[in-house]
DNA sequence: ATGAAAGCGCTAACAA
DNA sequence: TTGTTAGCGCTTTCAT
């Protein structure tokens, strides 16, 4: 592999000028630049990265953090990151925290050896007390997740909005008896608030035994409906807060002999490929990831040529796909 | 971020002794590297990963070329890959082709530059001559794609034992009018030959009407269905090469009012976990998805830390898994 | 067993 | 506008 000083001597310049004509620095002379770019052709030169990176001056990898790449949601940020990172020049690592801290720490602790140059996180399992520190060394960019107040570049949907929209379509459909499942907690998260405002507005009350907790699964959909066969006062409808729920819900409905959307209908979320497969086909919530995934790759490269983030908080909006379960 | 200078002089030792400490040499007394160990601790000291590469002595970056990570089969290899490279202490970076010549030797060549270590080839659209030069500046692994005689170490599919099996699965049902899908053409593909093998021992012929090629999503299924359909002479059965296909297939069969195995039965590969939301479920071919990306990461890190590659060619087993569509 | 010094490939401060 | 020189943080001769 050829090096710079093998350059510098071919073209008879310094190292300091080839230097110059790598970076695009002003001041050389067009006949001396077109020397320096020559010898570089002849010699099929390329600037070693290892040593670019040494003196601060290369950036081009970019960590991207999700809970589990298996999810496809995550799968689906990843290829539209990927896809214009590529033709950004930039590489991508793909870590999983498998929602452990510990993991989660290690991958960003990356950031301060400059294994990675920023890191896009799409998901977080700790406080940002934890995080904050890491921002010293390099550019850490939101994406999908979201902590208030941060400061940092953040591209997220509108939840609230999201879920809004897919209430207010099982109640334009009649229903006032409607189930909602979430993958974690009822409080301080923002789909829930779309929820509960679209029911508000429907004056509907809240049934607390129609909402389950913790439900991220094909199985969570299964229990969700065994937990509702066994209510005398059924829900007809459930918003299931994900797609897979969702198949869980309609695998399982089927099998006790529901009729979908007659008996119960099901709005899920996400628009995964399986919303197309299931019989009947799912009505879902779709998320624009592409988008998601390059604006925040975008952000993510202004922060790491600016040297700096700006705070931009960019919400975008879901789009309700009416298929048969509703 | 402190230096090996501050732990030297906070050691009050030679920057050597430090480097010799770190990278396990002998002749250090106990009581020096007792020492250099405390300063280290005390500093808070990690070694500089770009000077270590620069040097040729960081290797713990690993690429994986995939065609498209949105492939469910990729999906889980690089999980998989990525599960095990993180408790060994290595990063991985995806590489999407797109079956893109031009974008796989774009990735291939960060090999040169060292931007990454070693690359884990688990699809290629490229010629083994235009590939081959590249083993020169690290080390490239082959997993689930293979090409004959490159002495390249080697994880794959008992590709033959598989399709045969799945064959042999259909013709103990009864059925002799079997379709075949596959995602490239016919010769030169593994696959085919257990397919054949089947046929032949079975005594049946091979109908060339019953041969789709360049099948591989849920659109080719349909595209078959379809096909079939308009023939006077139906397959009773068909092997459909991949579970998104067979899952089009199924679809667009129930649309036609097919029922489901009675009128055609249905085998994918792959078992991905839509071959259990089909109706009905799918019976597929499982690959050992994560023995095969855990095994050619095993074969990556050898590599990388004996500086040359041995040729080893495992060849891992399918499993049938009998479900609702044959 | 240990250290001084040179050098990996690059950039940057300072001169000229 | 260009070159000289001194590093970046580490490893590696080569002495001692």
């Amino acid at each position: 592999m050829a090096t710079i000083s093998d350059v510098a001597k071919r073209s008879g310049l310094s190292k300091t000028t080839v230097s110059r004509v790598i970076n695009n620095y002003p001041h050389v002379t067009p006949e001396k630049r077109e020397k320096v770019l020559k010898a570089m052709e002849e010699l099929a030169y390329t600037p070693s990265p290892a040593a670019r990176r040494m003196r601060g001056q290369l950036k081009s990898s970019i960590g991207i953090i999700v809970t589990r790449i298996t999810n496809p949601f995550f799968t689906y940020l990843v290829d539209a990151i990927e896809q214009l990172a590529y033709k950004k020049g930039y590489q991508v690592m793909v870590f999983q925290s498998n929602d452990d801290r510990e993991k989660e720490l290690k991958y960003l602790s990356l950031l301060k050896t400059k294994q990675v140059d920023g890191i896009i996180l799409a998901a977080t399992v700790n406080e940002w007390e934890t995080i904050e520190p890491f921002t010293e060394y390099g550019p850490i960019v939101f994406c999908n997740e979201f902590i208030k107040g941060t400061g940092l570049p953040t591209v997220r949907l509108d939840e609230v909005g999201a879920s809004y929209e897919g209430m207010m379509h099982l109640i334009g459909r009649g229903h006032t008896k409607i189930a909602y499942c979430t993958g974690g907690v009822l409080e301080g998260n923002e789909r829930n608030i779309g929820f509960q405002r679209a029911l508000k507005e429907a004056g509907i009350d809240l049934n607390l035994q129609w909402i389950f907790l913790n439900k991220y699964n094909i199985d969570g959909g299964k229990q969700v409906v065994r937990a509702m066969l066994r209510m005398d006062d059924r829900p007809t409808a459930v918003f299931a807060g994900g797609d897979e729920v969702a198949a869980g819900i309609i695998l399982e409905a089927k099998e006790a002999g529901l009729r979908i959307p007659e008996d119960l209908a099901v709005i899920g979320f996400d628009d995964q490929p399986l919303a197309e497969l299931l019989d009947p086909k799912l009505t879902t919530i779709r998320q624009p990831v592409k988008q998601m995934g390059e604006e925040a790759l975008e952000n993510m490269i202004t922060a790491l040529n600016s040297g700096s983030v700006k705070n931009a908080d960019r919400i975008l909006s879901a789009e309700l796909v009416v298929r048969q379960t509703t």
